[in-house]
DNA sequence: TTTTATTATATAAATAATTATATATAAAAA
DNA sequence: TTTTTATATATAATTATTTATATAATAAAA
């Protein structure tokens, strides 16, 4: 899928590999996440299947830039994806849920600590996507202008759809602590 | 991670990995899934760590069944790796919110036919979690017994987040569905 | 002045996960 | 009676992902 991600950031402009991991962490990234090395694998392979194109841009006192670029090919593949409908839910990995589902031997101590730290990184979280991600959109909308709208208002729902996340998280686990504090 | 799920499901009761796969889809696999050629190749490495015993079990007319138990060392790893708070947040991965992010020039009737596609997927899901699960843990407690109060009590908050996330998941697609009704 | 951060790309090695198959038997359903 | 479902394990091949490392230059900070 990180195919994807990649051919559809280059459809909006040609980047380089570095510029897309970072353009990735402060947006796909929270829904669509990869490292450094990954990317830089994956747009060679999407070179090769001539989904997109590269060239090496010389810079000043700096290692050459490659810049890819998407091909009719990659933008024909980008549609068809887009338009095949999502037909079965994501099957996520928890971490918290796993250790908490075999934590019943764990002091009771221990386990509201553990839960109260991860509610401070979730706090945290939700404030991200109340601030800065929506300062990104309005950045991007205006470097890339009129037209994108829609563009804006999807990247919105994705955004409105962290802050939910995390608001949902935040509340279970107040009950969860509170559960807890009182069964325990 | 998978590693810690089966530890922690062989420290209740040693058992194969066919039975653990079954037990796996119906209880920690909605949080952390696993297909079954993953379980057989862990299993055996849980073994070759000597975090896990395994020993044939003759059966009449079937092939041998294959039964792992946790060993002492194996109980070790499990304590310690539930002691270790989880101190960074999950990377999820979303193909819908992916798929949206990138879905601008689509149609409004084929993003909506889309997101009302998965809103039936998810409201399945959310009945699994009313009824079924619940169930699911029910039928353990009996099988297990007692002092398992603790346990059943964090098996409950775990479903308890199935729930609150597909509940959040559908309103989130709803408040998504009456966006593009009236904006696109 | 030494260290750290930023700009940039690339690959090797290891681990994790998925897909596809192979082997066997028996019961139940179509 | 043929197919499907369930019981059971195992491995090969492939793909996806992470971790670590190498290279190279500049600017800023300690």
């Amino acid at each position: 899928m990180l195919k994807y991600a990649l051919l559809g950031l280059l459809d909006y402009e040609s980047n380089t590999g570095y510029e897309l991991k970072h353009t990735m962490d402060q947006s796909t990234g929270h829904f669509w996440h990869a490292k450094q090395s990954q990317i830089y694998t994956t747009l060679k392979k999407l070179e090769q299947d001539g989904l997109a194109n590269s060239h090496p841009e010389p810079q000043e006192r700096r290692p050459d830039r490659r810049v890819y670029t998407i091909t009719e090919s990659g933008q024909k593949a980008l549609q068809q994806w887009l338009l095949q409908p999502v037909t079965k839910l994501d099957t996520t990995k928890q971490l918290l849920l796993l250790k908490l589902f075999f934590s019943g031997k764990l002091a009771k101590e221990t386990l509201l600590t553990q839960l109260r730290l991860l509610r401070n990184l979730h706090e945290q979280q939700v404030e991200l996507y109340k601030t800065q991600t929506p300062d990104f959109i309005d950045e991007k909308i205006k470097a890339f202008q009129p037209e994108l709208k829609k563009d804006a208002c999807l990247w919105e729902a994705t955004r409105r759809f962290g802050e939910s996340y995390e608001t949902m998280y935040i509340s279970w686990l107040d009950e969860t602590i509170s559960m807890i504090e009182t069964e325990f």
